[in-house]
DNA sequence: TTAAGTAATTATGTACGATATATTATTTTT
DNA sequence: AAAAATAATATATCGTACATAATTACTTAA
């Protein structure tokens, strides 16, 4: 049994240690002498660096090897975007993990919050009833779904201003990529739309401005039981799409 | 302006396309094969190919390019671990999203929990159970220090196994990746360890036994309450680590 | 005939060299 | 001095050749 692991995965490794010893310097060197130094091929360097730049570690343009710190965690979720791929497993742990966060992210939104967060919110929950409004006078099915489709969109912003609120960046990563997965939030384009949510957005919206994290908590999973309750049929149409 | 990505993240697309729409086939074609299929030098193939691996949404033997359905969400950080890439900003995240997860995770653990799991949560228990009676009794310092190091790895354990109830893959492989990036669960080796926490594990455990997924979770936010106060000063340690 | 051992085949792993292209630096032109 | 043309440089891509390990085919011995 002789190295265990490929020469591109020792490589891998040696650029990360190269890069964790020399802290100062931003920029790698240049490929060729790079794999001299390395005592690698250009080939085996390049899909080395490949494999970093697609885990978002480094980037690199045409005259430069740019190291970046911050990898996104959720990265690897990107270019399965609308492949099919990840198979209903797979979709099911994301979505719980979605709901999962959307609760446990309760005392961050606090700890985040101020006023410029909380006008923008109430903006949203303001736009939001005033569909509810139009939806309540809406004649036709056609404007119905219409209206139905907005606020869809209004109920990811929503969501997403909260988690925007964390600040943390990871959350957000994965908030953008999970809508893309799932047509995401149940459909609400039936006409029993309003009374299909235990606990408003406004009363959320209330809470955080004036309650606790525990109430805040609390509302948001009774806000989300619907999707606890359909999370298989949620899951299964999104396999489909 | 042609489609300005790279050739090489072009042929990844073209890769995922064509696996998305050849479903029945578990092998992709040989690398000069598919390079020619593709219309791309096998070098670059080969860098696409890389950076699949590198996501794990493949896997490649010395005879057969393996399609994997399921690559785990949270492998990016595994190459990163121990290479202190991660600035303070991207761990502060990671923890949090560790508390999020932990918190959330409420629901789905009394969805998975049954009698095996409880039994082997109470072997945890009672195990801890044990090591703070040995703790009590401890007279010198190198056997409480001893005692507290067993007592963390029982926390990890404890915790560990709550994210294995919920059958949740992702969720596991996060804990396991976490749990190097921070030496995790705060430190406990201080004497006064035994009243750190509000809610100890026995409660929680209880809760789980006879108690409702909302007080469960109540319960956890109080469990968790030091790392939450905690948070930056581990997160230094981590860093420094 | 079966089992063990060996050779041939095959696909990936690795290396090197050459050309293309885009960016930066330099020089030339007005 | 500003704009345009040109040179230099580093990455991007390609092609070929060889090494290595795994599989298969084949041979040989009991």
């Amino acid at each position: 049994m002789n190295g265990y692991s490929t020469l591109v995965e020792q490589t891998q490794k040696k650029i990360l240690h190269y890069i964790s010893t020399n802290p100062d310097t931003k920029h790698l060197p240049k490929e060729n002498e790079f794999a001299e130094i390395l005592g690698v091929s250009r080939g085996v360097l390049r899909e080395s660096l490949s494999q970093l730049r697609a885990l978002g570690i480094i980037e690199t343009k045409r005259k430069k090897g740019t190291v970046v710190v911050s990898p996104n965690v959720f990265g690897v979720l990107k270019p399965l975007m609308g492949t099919g791929l990840l198979d209903k497993k797979s979709l099911k742990d994301l979505y719980q993990l979605r709901l999962m966060l959307e609760i446990g992210a309760a005392d961050f939104i606090f700890m985040g919050k101020n006023d410029r967060f909380i006008e923008e919110l109430d903006a949203i929950v303001g736009q939001e009833a005033d569909l509810d409004q139009q939806m309540s006078l809406a004649k036709d099915e056609a404007t119905k779904i219409e209206i139905a489709e907005k606020l869809k969109e209004v109920d990811i912003q929503f969501h997403a201003k909260l988690f925007e609120i964390t600040g943390n960046q990871d959350l957000m990563d994965f908030q953008f990529i999970i809508r893309h997965l799932f047509t995401l939030y149940s459909p609400r384009m039936k006409k029993d739309y309003h009374d299909r949510n235990i606990v408003s957005h406004i009363g959320l919206f209330n809470l955080l401005r004036n309650g606790t994290p525990d109430a805040f908590r609390m509302a948001m999973r009774l806000h989300l039981s619907t999707q606890f309750e359909n999370m298989e049929a949620n899951i299964e149409k999104a396999g489909a799409q």
